[in-house]
DNA sequence: AGCACGCCGACT
DNA sequence: GTCGGCGTGCTC
C-alpha cells in the first residue's frame, strides 16, 4: 500500500501539498511534525504535516519527502484549528499563518552552495572574465552562496555563468539546509581520566613545575572540586586560576584536562523564587475580581475597564494564581511597546520562574526554547507573557488569557499576512481551549465597550486609582491665542514653560509627548516653496538634525542635508512642523541645567534600547523625557509631576474614522503617567483647537461621552462596530494599470454588493517604494454572513486574475482594518 | 511567494 | 549577435 501526507508549506498558496512516504515513515509521522520536502525545481522547504493518508493523488505523481525533522509533533491539533480560523477569517492562506506562527528557526529553507570541483582540470585561459572571478573566489573560500556570487560578478542573473562553470567541471552545486537552532552549550572541564590515581597526579604536578601557569590551573581545579562537588565551568576555572583560555586549552590538548559540554537553557530567571508578597486588593479591585469570576462562570469574554493606575495588574495576578493552581497555562498578552522590564520583573516577583517571556526582541534561539518549554508543559513556561505572536505557542491547556491594553491598535498585525487582530484571535483561541479570557484597558476600544454594553461580553470597572490617588488635573492651552499674543518660546507656551519650571523646582519629573520623531517632518525653501521629496515614495523627507540627514520614514531612503534649495538654489531653507528631536533641542536651551532624554524609534534601537532610557528616567538621572507614543504604555514612574502634550492637533487631524477614538486613548494614557503617588499630577495639552470635543472629553475624563459620540458617528457612516470593514489594497508600480485594476475590482464589487463600497481612493501616501497604492473599503452589515461575503470577494479576485493586465497587481486583504 | 521559461528591446 | 527586461505558468 502507498502512503501519503498532506503538508502545509510556508507560502501564500491556498492548497495543501501531497507527498509520498514509505511504510516506516507512515508509522512515525503524525500531524504537527515537520518534514523537509523538495518543492519546485530545486528548493527544499520546511513543511508541516497536516494529515497522513493512503489515497494517491489522481492527476500527478507525488514526490517523496526529503527528511523527517521532528520526533514528536511540535504543533498540536488545537493550533491547527486556530490557524485554519485565522486563515479563513483574515483571508490569507494557512501557509502564511504557519510561516508567521513558528519561530523562524523552525522554518529552514535550502540554499544552493557553490563548491570547487576538485576533480576538474582547469584551463584558466579558457575562462571568461566573470567565470574567472568566481573561480578565483573559490581559491580563497571553500564555498560560496548564491548572493555572494552575485556580488562578485555584479550581475543579477548568475545562472548562465554557473551553468558554464558546471559544464567545464570547475564547480559543483550542493543544496544545503541547516538547522538554525543550536542548543546553548556550556563548557565544563575535569581532570583527564589518565590522571585519576594519586601517584599519576603527583607525577603530573612534578612535570608541570616548569609551567607555573599550567600548574596553577590544575591546583585551582582541585580547590574548586574540593569546595563544590558540582561540575566546573571553564569560565569559572579561568576566573579562579587567574589564567587565560589559552593555558586551559593547552592543558586540554595535552590530555591533562578533559572538556565536555552540558546543554543549558537560555531562558532562565535569575531572581529569587516563591517570594509572594502580593499586595492585598483594595475594595474596588476585590469587587472587580468578584464580578470577573461571575462573568467567567457564564463563559463570557470579560472586559475590565479600569482607569490608569487603578491596579489592574494586581487583579490579573490573582486570576493567574487561580489559573496555575488549577494546573493550567496562562497567557498574558500585551502590545509590544508595553512589554517592559518593569512589568516582567513585577510578574517574576510574584511567580518566580514560572514566567516565560516571548516577543520580537528575543533571539530566535530564545524563542525556540520558550516554544519547546510550552510544548512539553514545563513548569517554567506555565505563564507566558508576550506580544501578539505569543498567541501561537503550542499551548495544550490554557486556563486564562489576559489581553491587556486591549484598545491598542498594534495588536492588529499590519504587514505581512496574516493580518490578524491578536485580541480577536485570542478570543477564538480561548474558545478552543474553553479557557477564560479577560480584556483590560483604561480606555476600551469602541468595539469592546459596545460588545460589553450589548451583553456579548461581561463587564466590570474600577474607577478609582490605587491608593485613591487623584486623577491628574488637565489643562488645555490655546496655541492660536498664545501665538497671536507672541507668548510662544519655540513650541512651548508660557503656561507649559511655567509648569515645567515649577515641576522641576518641586524636584519632580516631566514627560513631554510629541507624536512625531525626527527634527522636522518637512524642509521647505522659503524662496520657492520647494521641499525635498523621497524619490521612491510620495512623501516629503523628514529632517533629522542629529545625523544632518533627510530621511524617508517609509523606505529608509536618506540623503545628506542640502545646503541650498535643489530647485532654485537659494540657501533659504526652513523647517515646517516639528518632531521629538526639535523639542529636545529647544528644551536644552530653555533648561540648560536639566538632564533631558528622548525616547523614540531612533533612540531605542537594539535589544536593550528602551531599558536604558527607562531606567535612567526611573532613577531620576533624567529630569525631562521627550518621546513619541512609546512612552504611553505600561510605564510606571513614581515621580512624574507633569505631562505635556506638545501638539494635540496632529493626532486629531489624522484622516481616518478612528482618529478621535485614538486621540482620546492616547491622551488619556499619556496623561495617566502623571501623579502616580499621593500628589495630584498635572497634564497640559497644547492645541490650536482647544475647544475640540475630544480634548474636552479627555480633560473631564468623559469616556462615556466620547463613546456615545463616536458610536453615533460610526452609526451614521456605517463603520465598526455597526458594520464590519474589509480594506482591499491594490499595489503596482505602474500608475495607470493600478488605477484600471482598482476601478475594475471596485465596479465588480458594486455589482455584487450594490452598496457599501468605498473608493478606490489613494491613501495619504499614495506611493511607497515605487509602488502605487489604492484602497477600496467594503462595509459589511453585521447581519450579512461573512463567509459568503468573503467567497464573493474571492470569486471576483479569480475573475480579476483572469485578466492578463491585472494579474501582476497585488491584492491585499485587510479584514477589520484598523 | 519563488522560480524557470520564453519572448522582446538595447547594448558590450 | 547576447544580456537582461518582464509576462506567464507552475509548484505535490
Amino acid at each position: 500500500m502507498q502512503h501519503f501526507i498532506n503538508v502545509i508549506l510556508p507560502i501564500p498558496l491556498e492548497k495543501l501539498f501531497t507527498y509520498s512516504i514509505s511504510e516506516s515513515e507512515f508509522q512515525v509521522l503524525e500531524a504537527g511534525m515537520r518534514v523537509a520536502v523538495p518543492f519546485g525545481k530545486s528548493k527544499i522547504y520546511t513543511a508541516l504535516v497536516y494529515e497522513t493518508h493512503i489515497t494517491p493523488p489522481e492527476v500527478y505523481e507525488a514526490k517523496e519527502i526529503h527528511k523527517i525533522l521532528d520526533e514528536h509533533p511540535i504543533v498540536n491539533q488545537l493550533q491547527l484549528k486556530h490557524w485554519r480560523w485565522i486563515a479563513d477569517y483574515y483571508m490569507c492562506t494557512i501557509g502564511e499563518v504557519f510561516r508567521s506562527a513558528m519561530p523562524s528557526a523552525f522554518l529552514l529553507e535550502s540554499e544552493t552552495l557553490i563548491l570547487r570541483n576538485q576533480r576538474g582540470v582547469v584551463d584558466e585561459g579558457a575562462l571568461k572574465d566573470d567565470e574567472f572571478l568566481v573561480y578565483e573566489a573559490l581559491q580563497h573560500q571553500s564555498m560560496l552562496r548564491v548572493d555572494e556570487v552575485r556580488a562578485i560578478v555584479d550581475t543579477k542573473n548568475i545562472l548562465p555563468i554557473l551553468n558554464r562553470l558546471l559544464e567545464k567541471n570547475i564547480i559543483i552545486l550542493k543544496d544545503e539546509i541547516y538547522e538554525q537552532y543550536k542548543p546553548k552549550l556550556v563548557r565544563y572541564v575535569k581532570l583527564g581520566s589518565a590522571y585519576k590515581s594519586e601517584d599519576r597526579l603527583e607525577e603530573l604536578l612534578n612535570s608541570l613545575t616548569r609551567a607555573p601557569k599550567q600548574s596553577q590551573v590544575v591546583l585551582s581545579l582541585f580547590q574548586l572540586q574540593a569546595t563544590d562537588k558540582k561540575p566546573i565551568k571553564v569560565t569559572d576555572l579561568e576566573r579562579a586560576s587567574g589564567s587565560s583560555k589559552a593555558v586551559i586549552k593547552t592543558l586540554i590538548d595535552k590530555g591533562i584536562l578533559e572538556e565536555y559540554h552540558i546543554q543549558t537553557d537560555r531562558v532562565n530567571y535569575g531572581g529569587t523564587t516563591d517570594d509572594f508578597d502580593l499586595k492585598t486588593l483594595n475594595e474596588h479591585q476585590q469587587k472587580a475580581l468578584q464580578e470577573i469570576h461571575e462573568s467567567f462562570d457564564n463563559k463570557k469574554v470579560t472586559l475590565l475597564h479600569g482607569v490608569t493606575s487603578s491596579g489592574k495588574t494586581e487583579v490579573y495576578v490573582k486570576l493567574i494564581e487561580d489559573c496555575i493552581n488549577a494546573g493550567k497555562q496562562a497567557l498574558y498578552l500585551l502590545p509590544e511597546i508595553a512589554l517592559t522590564t518593569q512589568l516582567i520583573t513585577r510578574l517574576q516577583d510574584y511567580f518566580g520562574e514560572k514566567v516565560s517571556v516571548y516577543h520580537s526582541k528575543y533571539s530566535i534561539h530564545e524563542r525556540v526554547e520558550v516554544w519547546n518549554n510550552v510544548l512539553v508543559k514545563k513548569a517554567k513556561a506555565q505563564i507566558v507573557l508576550g506580544a501578539r505572536s505569543a498567541l501561537f505557542l503550542p499551548y495544550s491547556n490554557l486556563g486564562l488569557i489576559i489581553v491587556d491594553e486591549e484598545h491598542e491598535g498594534s495588536f492588529k498585525q499590519f504587514d505581512p499576512a496574516p493580518r490578524y487582530h491578536a485580541r480577536d484571535a485570542a478570543i477564538v483561541l480561548a474558545t478552543l481551549h474553553q479557557s477564560n479570557i479577560i480584556l483590560g484597558s483604561a480606555t476600551p476600544s469602541i468595539e469592546s465597550y459596545y460588545n460589553a454594553l450589548t451583553g456579548k461580553y461581561g463587564y466590570t470597572s474600577i474607577d478609582r486609582r490605587f491608593g485613591d490617588v487623584l486623577m491628574p488635573e488637565i489643562e488645555l492651552v490655546d496655541l492660536k491665542e498664545q501665538t497671536r499674543k507672541r507668548r510662544m518660546k519655540g513650541h512651548f507656551s508660557e503656561r507649559l514653560l511655567a509648569e515645567i519650571t515649577q515641576t522641576l523646582n518641586d524636584g519632580e519629573q516631566v514627560i513631554l509627548f510629541q507624536n512625531r520623531r525626527g527634527y522636522a517632518p518637512i524642509l521647505e525653501c522659503t524662496t520657492c516653496g520647494h521641499s525635498p521629496q523621497c524619490p521612491n515614495c510620495d512623501v516629503s523627507l523628514t529632517y533629522h538634525q542629529f545625523k544632518k540627514q533627510l530621511r524617508c520614514h517609509y523606505c529608509g531612503h536618506h540623503i545628506a542635508l542640502p545646503e541650498s534649495c535643489e530647485a532654485c538654489g537659494s540657501p533659504t531653507l526652513d523647517t515646517k512642523g516639528f518632531g521629538t528631536e526639535q523639542v529636545e533641542q529647544e528644551l536644552k536651551s530653555l533648561f540648560p541645567k536639566s538632564n533631558i532624554g528622548r525616547m523614540d524609534l531612533d533612540t531605542t534601537r537594539g535589544k536593550y534600547g528602551y531599558e536604558k532610557i527607562i531606567t535612567a528616567f526611573e532613577q531620576q538621572e533624567l529630569d525631562i523625557l521627550v518621546g513619541t507614543q512609546m512612552l504611553t504604555k505600561g510605564l510606571d514612574f513614581r515621580n512624574v509631576g507633569l505631562v505635556g502634550i506638545m501638539n494635540a492637533d496632529s493626532l486629531l487631524n489624522f484622516p481616518d474614522y478612528r482618529a478621535h477614538e485614538r486621540s482620546f486613548q492616547l491622551l488619556t494614557q499619556v496623561g495617566g503617567r502623571a501623579g502616580r503617588t499621593q500628589k495630584r499630577g498635572k497634564v497640559i495639552i497644547q492645541s490650536y483647537n482647544p475647544y475640540h470635543q475630544i480634548l474636552k472629553q479627555v480633560s473631564t475624563n468623559d469616556y462615556e461621552g466620547m463613546y456615545k459620540e463616536q458610536l453615533y458617528e460610526r452609526e451614521q457612516f456605517l463603520y465598526p462596530p455597526i458594520n464590519r470593514i474589509i480594506k482591499i489594497t491594490f499595489k503596482h508600480k505602474n500608475f495607470n494599470r493600478l488605477n484600471d485594476a482598482a476601478e475594475w475590482f471596485a465596479k465588480s464589487l458594486m455589482n455584487v454588493f450594490k452598496a457599501g463600497i468605498l473608493g478606490p481612493e489613494y491613501p495619504p501616501v499614495a506611493r511607497i517604494r515605487n509602488q502605487y497604492l489604492k484602497n477600496v473599503i467594503i462595509k459589511i452589515p453585521l447581519g450579512q454572513p461573512l463567509g459568503k461575503t468573503k467567497n464573493s470577494i474571492k470569486r471576483i479576485e479569480n475573475s480579476f486574475n483572469a485578466i492578463s493586465q491585472f494579474r501582476s497587481v497585488r491584492v491585499i486583504y485587510n479584514v477589520d482594518h484598523i
